[in-house]
DNA sequence: TACAAAATCGAAAACGTTTTCGGTAAAATC
DNA sequence: GATTTTACCGAAAACGTTTTCGATTTTGTA
């Protein structure tokens, strides 16, 4: 009961393999009645290609790699969600791996990926990741490389990003209109260059405001848990009494300093403004709900599946590869968490 | 610039292409001079089998197909961690697909994946899907199939659930032990089973409890919004006043409800109770937090793929596949919106 | 030295497809 | 009726691997 193969199909109507193949493909040089009964026969049988020998012959797949550094996150299962729908219209299948936040598995990962011959690759960088050579070695085999979010500036290839710097500024810049005097900031890790860059926009800020830079009032995490907002919260209450606004780098650590201030009959945002980063729908159901940047992952992903089908298609016409800087909007999403 | 092949190096060592394959997989019958002298070669030359012509030889890729109806979802991005962290450890690469909690998309990623020739496919069924043509097509291709949480119990494969039907009953036998006299259920759809099955342990309950079951306050969603929870918590302080504890289908829909009664200065849970389901993290952080029955996703998605592996080892070594039924244990998880 | 046994190697087929190129038959042209 | 054109078809190579089986060489034994 093994499937129909090219060879089934010519037998059963004495012709050749060849004829059979071009009659499916709609070769001009077949007659109408030769590719009548061939696909006719290919339909009573059930002929599917054999993906493994047209891979073979054609050397692609139509399948492409994602490298992602934790799935169970709502802005980057958005992104999927965004890189997936996107390939599904243009015939490409994605292959998911999760790195873990971890260069090492990463690196693992894309050689992986290499060896079953991916198309091209999608990755999103793990915030350990200081070294490049893995990735410049997917460009220099000339295989399509695209990263989106958390990128590495170094890398030539393309990328998809919203400008963290910027929408942090306007997050800080908010916390100053509405009246805060004594800044703190939830920072993420030291690589990763949104880390750094909301961060940035944070420290400038404050600084086109005349306000002092205080490297006290900011606060270095590791890993992004609902858990470590309650504890930087307490942190600033014991610390840092003063502070009357906080910017978070990532709305799950602000909703968990919520919870906190809450449970402390902290008021927000009387006794302290907050805002946050992502716009993770979450935001707008906590009480107070939680001023943040919208950062548009569904969008991101659709962006950078759409730049790697680009570059895969430049491929196959033996065109160059220009890499492409996208930039995607950011909004600030004012609620109850800020004046 | 193209990977080297065994050809290149059988080429370069004056021995033939025979010989090469199998001394890079330490076959008996190569010495250990022409062993070492390959695997040199093979390592500077960066030799990588073409995963490609593999595949062809062996009828087998490594790779399973994934479909879910959604990604952006927290239980169901669980899962989907516990399939790759599991199908990384055993060398298999997973290809996700989404339906979209529709039928039709359903039935045409089946193809998809069945014409790609994935070893196995794992599958959560969309809402809507009421005809298994599709799923019995895979299992008498004799492709190893495995269900988890949205099944189908007329398709004759494996399948890894929870025991919804007694879990909703724990969770309602909670809400009548804490003194709850008028109990409504928002449940989901009307064909996924395990709504189905929820529904009925709410019934069951109320029925072994003397306590008359109300069509009336059975609430049904179609899709599980935070929306559909505050409109359905309007709904109930409109039409049913007297309602004093409800079990809602999914965490989502609670916290929804929630934030409408906290909204409302509905005091939550002297004036109603509310029991949730699968123990989202948010259920914990919101306030009052949530009392539900706690659904392992990731282990779900762990035991689905080692389900799967089972089969595949077993395929490989021609022995016939027995379907298996695996039930993973849930647990109410009490808090404080249940006395 | 003769012979059996063990060690080592390679030719060739197979997996199923795509595509080039040459060949034959039918139709069109003169 | 001879020649050119067009329409249609198929042989064969190629993609890179795995594996069977027979051949050759080396070693061991008498």
């Amino acid at each position: 009961m093994k499937p129909a193969t090219l060879k089934d199909i010519a037998e059963h109507l004495g012709i050749s393999v060849t004829t059979v193949s071009k009659a499916l493909k709609d070769y001009p040089d077949v007659s109408k009645k030769t590719k009548a009964l061939v696909k006719e026969l290919a339909q009573t049988l059930n002929y599917k290609p054999n993906a493994f020998a047209v891979n073979l012959r054609m050397e692609t797949s139509n399948t492409i790699g994602l490298i992602i550094p934790e799935i169970v996150h709502h802005f980057f299962s958005s992104v999927i969600k965004g890189i997936i729908s996107q390939a599904e219209k243009k015939g490409y299948l994605v292959i998911i791996l999760q790195s873990n936040e971890s260069y090492e598995l990463e690196k693992k990962q894309i050689d992986l990926l290499m060896s079953k011959r991916v198309d091209g690759i999608l990755i999103s960088l793990a915030n350990g990741t200081a070294d490049f050579k893995h990735l410049n070695d997917v460009i220099e085999q000339g295989k399509p490389l695209v990263m989106f979010d958390k990128i590495a500036k170094l890398v030539n290839c393309s990328k998809v990003i919203i400008d963290d710097r910027k929408a942090a500024y306007n997050a800080t810049q908010h916390l100053i209109d509405t009246g805060c005097k004594r800044i703190a900031h939830f920072r993420g890790p030291l690589l990763p260059q949104n880390s750094i860059d909301r961060f940035l926009g944070y420290k400038k800020a404050l600084e086109d405001n005349g306000m002092s830079y205080d490297p006290s009032l900011v606060y270095i995490f590791d890993n992004m848990t609902f858990e470590v907002g309650e504890m930087f919260a307490q942190k600033i209450l014991r610390e840092h009494p003063d502070v009357d606004g906080i910017f978070v780098n990532t709305d799950l650590v602000a909703i968990g300093a919520i919870t906190e201030f809450n449970r402390n009959g902290v008021k927000i945002p009387e006794d302290i403004s907050i805002v946050g980063f992502s716009n993770w729908f979450m935001s707008s159901a906590i009480t107070p709900s939680l001023t943040t940047i919208d950062q548009p992952g569904f969008e991101m992903g659709k962006m950078a599946f759409k730049q790697l089908f680009k570059e895969l298609k430049a491929k196959k016409k033996k065109k160059p590869i220009v890499p492409k800087i996208i930039e995607l909007e950011t909004s600030l999403v004012k609620r109850d968490s800020t004046k």
